[in-house]
DNA sequence: ACGCTGTATAACCTCTCGGTTTTATAACCA
DNA sequence: TGGTTATAAAACCGAGAGGTTATACAGCGT
């Protein structure tokens, strides 16, 4: 249960994949629509997605030709557990922080229905 | 607010960085005793180090020919607000692990004595 | 002044990463 | 059957990570 962190940091660590995480909250995707925002080659959006895929962060179908990825969340919240220890550090520094997190959490329960203009997104 | 990213996930994805952040939640400590887990180099360390200091995950003062480390985690609650965003894509998927969170929250507050001692420790 | 302790720097090596271009594979369309 | 679309694979490249050893520097103790 505390593998795989390495993967997932090391996945986290490149702003196209976070990127492309963002794009894939939003729901399924091809990999030419996923490529189609950068100014990247179509083999270099193909090598990202196999970081994701080996991460764990990302599973793919079959569709045709196309291969459709969809987000698998599960790593984002082992991290997640993990950077959770440390909550109380940045609590001693600044608690006022501490209630960011629940105004995001608060923001994105009533945002069901607003459409959002919050983060989670990166890159140009 | 939403840069360093980058340099903060890189910086979590090594196993050995992450056991000294988790040794530097107890307190500060210097470069030998930060070394001394590790079967490795002392210069090695100091690497880490200059990561983990390039990321601002921490910082160093001075004391005689010692150079203390403590841990400083706000770039850890800026990863956290970034994953934050994707709580809902892990709750869809198994809810149960949204207690996880508020388990372990609680598990802190009450152990406000014991140190995070869960995980972050890795590596032989 | 001397030597020891603590830490950083330098030079080097190997491996992986992130990108490229080119080429192959797979499945559709006509 | 042949052509086009969607994606993967191969071969290559430069840069940086992560480790090593050897060396330099800083500040203490005596």
């Amino acid at each position: 249960m505390h593998t795989d962190l390495d993967a997932t940091f090391a996945a986290l660590a490149d702003p196209t994949r976070r990127a492309i995480l963002a794009r894939l909250a939003t729901g399924e995707a091809t990999v030419t629509e996923l490529a189609a925002p950068f100014a990247m080659s179509q083999p270099a959006i193909s090598k990202h997605l196999r970081v994701l895929e080996r991460a764990g962060l990302i599973s793919r179908g079959r569709s045709a030709q196309r291969r459709p990825c969809r987000l698998n969340a599960g790593p984002l919240q082992e991290a997640t557990a993990w950077l959770a220890a440390y909550r109380d550090h940045w609590a001693e520094s600044y608690q006022r922080l501490d209630n960011l997190l629940d105004e995001l959490r608060a923001a994105e329960e009533t945002a069901a229905s607003e459409p959002a203009e919050a983060e989670g997104d990166d890159r140009a």
